[in-house]
This record gives structure tokens, sequence and C-alpha cells, in this order.
DNA sequence: TAGTAATATTAGGTAAGACTAACATTGTTA
DNA sequence: TAACAATGTTAGTCTTACCTAATATTACTA
């Protein structure tokens, strides 16, 4: 019961996750300028995500999400997007601010809370408009 | 430009407020219950609160806080507010989740979702029952 | 008022998560 | 294939925020 995954845990998952997508392949040097961190301090971090089951990576070589990993990941990745819907969808967050709340927020919602969200954002997606509905969320 | 306060900050502030709207004075062991952190912890946390002009305290006295952590304190105690009446009656998360929810986003929301969840919080106020008016947020 | 309980402080550690500088490996190309 | 560029890793530090154990001060009471 000891396997909280922290802030810094998920973001790189979550990054990982997309890189995944938009390249092929997954390297240290990716992941830092996404993350916006240096070199070594990925490295380290990609240290505990392989104790953690969550990558695999050789020396020198690629990063891959185990399935575990691309769980976790996915999780997040579809919070961040539910939260940036609800802001700029409901509330009517400008998109930037939108996604840099909910870069932040996705990482200590209850899933409770999560679930509520969803059910007010489907609600409103239904109810309202959708002519902003290919706004580049859902990206490749 | 240097002065973001931490959240950790920030909830030793709110702590201070509270404690000193219910009792009289506010003492390091007080706090240590409160945010529940060891009274050392509590004593470190003091100097760099005090060192940021946020409170007063000297040698095994009473903690208070300049007007300046007074201001600082109520924005994120009205924040803590603001976040609770929303997730409550707006999105109808159970009380207890709310709160624990409220306490970890008030720290990272931007002021301007914030603005746009009070508005949203206002008008459903406005519109809907009026009935849990006296759940226990505005204490003493 | 001396002794004890309560509270506060000091001293010294730990863990997470980041950094820079230095070194190692890999890959590319002249 | 030798040399250099790009990338990755290691070593050593820093900051934040917490901890325990030991010591100091204050406050209460017998």
């Amino acid at each position: 019961m000891k396997n909280q995954t922290s802030e810094s845990v998920e973001n790189y998952l979550e990054a990982i996750l997309m890189l995944q997508k938009e390249d092929k392949v997954v390297r240290v040097k990716d992941i830092s300028r996404r993350v916006d961190v240096s070199m070594p301090s990925v490295h380290t971090a990609l240290h505990t995500l392989e104790d953690r089951g969550f990558i695999r990576h050789e020396k020198y070589g690629y990063v891959e999400l185990t399935g575990e990993g691309e769980t976790a990941a996915r999780k997040i990745y579809a919070s961040h997007v539910l939260l940036t819907e609800f802001l700029t969808r409901v509330l009517g967050v400008p998109h930037d601010i939108a996604q840099r709340d909910a870069c932040k927020i996705e990482h200590i919602i209850s899933s409770e809370t999560l679930n509520r969200i969803a059910d007010v954002t489907k609600k409103s997606m239904g109810t309202l408009d959708t002519h902003e509905s290919s706004h580049g969320h859902n990206a490749a």
C-alpha cells in the first residue's frame, strides 16, 4: 500500500507517453527537453521509474513504458485532458491557463471529484455547442 | 519578483490565521498539532515566515501574523472556502473529500480559474437552494 | 521556592528532486 | 578509421521540508 506516485514521477510518465506517440523512440534528451529538467536529473528519475516497474531502460539505450507504466501514464493523461476540457468549456478559462492549471491539478485531485467533473463536462458537451471540438487536445 | 510562497508556507499561514481566530494566542505547539508537523519543524518554518515578513515571533513567545502575513493568509483561506463551496455545491462532492481537495488545489490554482469558479459558485448559490448555508465553513 | 511538567529550541539526519562539471559512450563523417 | 559532435552517465552539491534526540526555558504547583 506504499505505491503512491509523486507528482514528479507522474510528470515523467506523462511525458514519456506523449513522446512515444509523437516520435518513434524516446531518449533521455527528449524527456529532458519536454519536462525542462537536466539530463542527469532525468537519468536519476528514470532509475526510480525503472525500480517501480514503469519503464525499461538499458544503458545508453532508449526508454520504453512497461504495461504498468503505460496504464499509469494514460490515467494521468486522461485526467489532464478531462480537466482541460472542463476548465475551458464549462468554466470558460482561456486555453493556455487551463493547460497550466490542469497540469497541476491532475496530480492531486481525488477520483471522486474527477468523476463529478467528468459528469458535468459530459453534460455540458451534450447540451452546449460543439463548435470548439477541434482544438487540439486529443493529439495524435 | 522572487516572492512565490510555497505550499508549505501557505499552509502554515493558513493554520496560524485560523488559530488566531479560534484561540487568543498562537503557540508553536498549536501550529504543530494543527498542521501535523513536529515542533522543531514548525520552529524552522517560523524562521522562514519571519524572514519573509509574514509573522513576528520572539524566542519562547507567541506567534503573530504581520499585516502582510494576515493578507496572505486571508487570501489562501478565502480560496479554500470558495473551492470547498464550489466542490460541494456545484459539483456535489462529499464534504470531507471536498475539504481535502480544496486544501491541495488552493495552493496551485491560477487566479483566473479561481475567478471563474467564483462566478459559477455565486450563480449556483443564487439559483439553487440555500438549505446548506450553515455547514461550518465560516468558523468563528 | 524547589522541582517537575509543558513547551521551545538546538543539533544533527534523511529523503526527494533538482543542479553543474566532468567523464564515458555512441554515432557520424571527413 | 580517426576525430569530433551528440548524447548519456557519474560524482558531488544544493534546497526544501521534514524527522528524532537532546537540551533549554518557562510555568505551575506542592
